[in-house]
DNA sequence: GATTATGATTCCCC
DNA sequence: GGGGAATCATAATC
């Protein structure tokens, strides 16, 4: 038997009591000051005391004596106090079961009573939960919300969602209609999973608002008949906030597991190979043989080329890193390739230089056409026009019209001796360099070196 | 459907 | 950390 019952018992046991209090003076003061003589006071407390410590059947015995249990009906009245919850079922009550019951209940000390005893109560069974209580937050829950608010979950409609989707979206290159489809989507099914995961929070708060208003209000019900203190119906109200807070924290296990989910088709999507535009492999390109002398762009130059490809930097590294081994292995297939851009650099070169020397004006090969890099017109070029007027290199029968134009256009600017000379081509950087002593049969003096030693892409 | 091309990934080395 | 090399996976082509 726990104490409240016991208490609850006692209560019914105190049916001739007139007044009492425990332990808090300024209850004794105020039941002295309604005029009821201290000894009751006295009595009162020593059967409270009692009572604390007697068994349910003595009590019993000493609020029923001429009473059977078998009488003991119960009701569904919680408040017919603590015996019903006793679970009996059964037919009336005797009259003077009764009328000691309507008694007690409009006994005017009552509220006295119930408040020594609550107090009571608080300090023997509640103080012992107390000590549970004050739980620190829970560290996962805490994970499962910074994750379904950096995923946009839950916290406002716009952000973390859309940044985290479009960060990857970001990351993952490809042409930006792709990606937008794919954010587009992302967004969609995102937005579907924080619709359910807002709908399943709402119906768990209505049923906990609901299921702690019932609970509240049987408390308070019964709180006529038991010693139930505000307190405690908080602490009960806490109790079940906390078992609901459990299930949420499932529901926000299951979101964040569905957008884990989602996150990582999304980012195996991403994975899907899709090949460059041709404008961007054409700028790759460009830049590949126009530097096929030490095809390593330099940082800058990896991020305008990203720039201007739409593409990511490591995906401008991952192509020329693949573009590198795949020259090297196979220079032959690439031989035309190699040549029909090194033609289109130098005729580029040729156009604006000729435009420069119409204009009566000191050649500026840097100010190439608008689009092609400033690193168009150096010494790579150069190597390569070399090769093109007569160093045993096969030439493509479609290439021929833009190699004659472009020997018109050396012609025309003097060679592009006078190109290298401008300081955007020295001479030696043609050495120390290791990639074409190996690779390219363009090369004509290269003396071994770690790629990128000596020139790097600085001109850039 | 086989082959080729190509972007990405992984491992290793420096 | 950057690059080489091997490899994977997939798009493109025949």
């Amino acid at each position: 038997m726990d104490d409240q019952t016991r208490m609850m018992t006692g209560l019914t046991g105190l049916g001739g009591l007139t007044q009492g209090d425990v332990g808090d003076p300024d209850s004794v003061r105020k039941q002295q000051s309604l005029g009821q003589p201290q000894q009751d006071i006295g009595d009162i407390l020593q059967q409270i005391m009692a009572i604390t410590d007697e068994s349910l059947d003595e009590a019993q015995a000493r609020c029923w004596p001429e009473e059977s249990p078998a009488h003991w009906g119960g009701s569904d009245d919680p408040t017919e106090g603590g015996r019903a919850g006793g679970g009996m079922a059964g037919g009336g009550l005797p009259l003077n079961f009764q009328h000691r019951k309507h008694a007690l209940n409009c006994h005017r000390m009552k509220p006295a009573l119930f408040s020594v005893l609550c107090e009571i109560k608080e300090k023997t069974v509640l103080s012992i939960r107390g000590v549970q209580e004050e739980d620190p937050p829970d560290p996962q829950i805490m994970r499962l919300d910074n994750m379904l608010l950096a995923e946009g979950v839950s916290g406002p409609e716009k952000g973390g969602g859309s940044a985290a989707a479009a960060a990857a979206a970001a990351a993952a290159g490809g042409s930006p209609t792709d990606s937008s489809i794919e954010h587009s989507d992302y967004r969609a099914k995102l937005a579907q999973i924080r619709q359910i995961y807002h709908s399943e929070l709402e119906k768990y708060e209505q049923a906990c608002s609901e299921f702690t208003n019932h609970v509240m209000n049987l408390l308070r019900e019964q709180s006529r008949t038991r010693p139930i203190s505000p307190k405690e119906i908080e602490r009960m109200v806490a109790i079940i906030h906390r078992k609901f807070s459990s299930i949420q924290m499932q529901l926000k296990q299951s979101t964040c597991e569905a957008v884990m989910i989602l996150r990582s088709r999304f980012l195996d999507a991403r994975r899907k190979r899709r090949n460059f535009n041709k404008q961007a492999t054409e700028v790759l390109n460009e830049y590949f043989y126009s530097h096929l002398s030490n095809p390593y762009p330099s940082e800058e130059a990896k991020e305008e080329l990203a720039k201007k490809c739409g593409i990511t930097v490591s995906q401008v590294s991952n192509w020329f890193g693949n573009k590198r081994i795949r020259y090297k292995k196979n220079i032959g297939k690439f031989q035309e390739e190699a040549n029909l851009y090194a033609v289109k650099t130098a005729v580029d070169a040729a156009n604006v230089s000729a435009q420069a020397s119409q204009a009566n004006s000191p050649a500026t090969p840097n100010s190439g056409s608008p689009g092609s890099y400033s690193l168009a017109h150096t010494g790579d070029t150069y190597l390569g026009l070399r090769s093109l007027n007569g160093e045993g290199l096969t030439i493509a029968p479609s290439l021929q019209p833009q190699v004659d134009t472009l020997h018109r256009a050396t012609h025309l600017t003097g060679g592009y001796e006078e190109l290298s000379g401008s300081g955007l081509y020295t001479p030696h950087r043609l050495d120390a360099n290791s990639w074409q002593d190996t690779t390219n049969p363009h090369s004509v003096t290269s003396p071994p070196g770690p790629p990128g030693s000596v020139h790097s892409d600085t001109s850039n």
